[in-house]
DNA sequence: GCGCCGATTGGCT
DNA sequence: GCCAATCGGCGCC
């Protein structure tokens, strides 16, 4: 088995402009330790936040407080909030710094350890395993633990596992957003069945 | 201090 | 398709 913290992205990956970042991270695998137990996902659907010019972004709507203080850190490493007062969304943050801008991890082909994500998301059809942005969290074992810290000390990484070539990818609005949700930034492999929902449906 | 809203999800009509 | 759950920031009183 190859060494997982070794082969995780690069910080340079991160610090890239933050739509190549999103793009780069498309049929990459998740991988996490989390709880003593390996799953593991492949990327299958990212959105972008930009930043204090994006509206969207938590950059732009909050404050610099301890909450999203993560936006601010090292290219490459998590940002964990606290969704609905309910679900962890995890991002991984990229760009140049003080930037804000991060990636959202949307969905997940789920790869390995589907008893573990089975039992953390309770008794479930497996397209629906890591098909959403608080169930991937979920089913890896992801929180706030992991908020701030940079991917190659935290227990879930993020691994390249063969090329994209840029066809397979759709672009297209992002998902659950008022503001600014026409920006073509969300990113997804085309035709895959774990999307948390379809390309092109709103 | 209070009410509103959100980068969501799951259950019910 | 509708709506409750649940909580932290923000805006306003």
């Amino acid at each position: 088995m190859i060494d997982e913290r070794a082969a995780c992205l690069p910080v340079p990956f991160f610090r890239r402009d933050a739509i190549q970042v999103a793009r780069g991270l498309l049929g990459a695998l998740l991988v996490s330790r989390c709880g003593g137990r390996r799953t593991v996902g492949r990327i299958v659907e990212v959105e972008a936040y930009l930043g204090a010019v994006d509206p969207a972004s938590h950059a732009y709507q909050y404050r610099h407080h301890a909450q999203n203080e993560a936006l601010y850190g090292a290219a490459g490493s998590w940002y964990v909030y606290l969704s609905y007062g309910m679900h962890w969304c995890a991002n991984l943050v990229a760009g140049r710094p003080g930037e804000g801008a991060a990636i959202l991890l949307r969905a997940l082909e789920p790869m390995a350890g589907l008893p573990a994500m089975r039992r953390r998301r309770g008794v479930t059809h497996e397209r629906l395993l890591c098909a959403g942005p608080g169930r991937l969290t979920q089913a890896l074992g992801i929180s706030r633990t992991l908020d701030r810290r940079p991917m190659r000390t935290s227990l879930v990484h993020v691994v390249r596992d063969g090329r994209i070539r840029p066809g397979e990818i759709v672009v297209g609005p992002r998902i659950g957003i008022t503001r600014a949700a026409d920006w073509p930034l969300r990113f997804t492999l085309r035709n895959s069945p774990w999307l948390s929902r379809a390309a092109g449906k709103t």
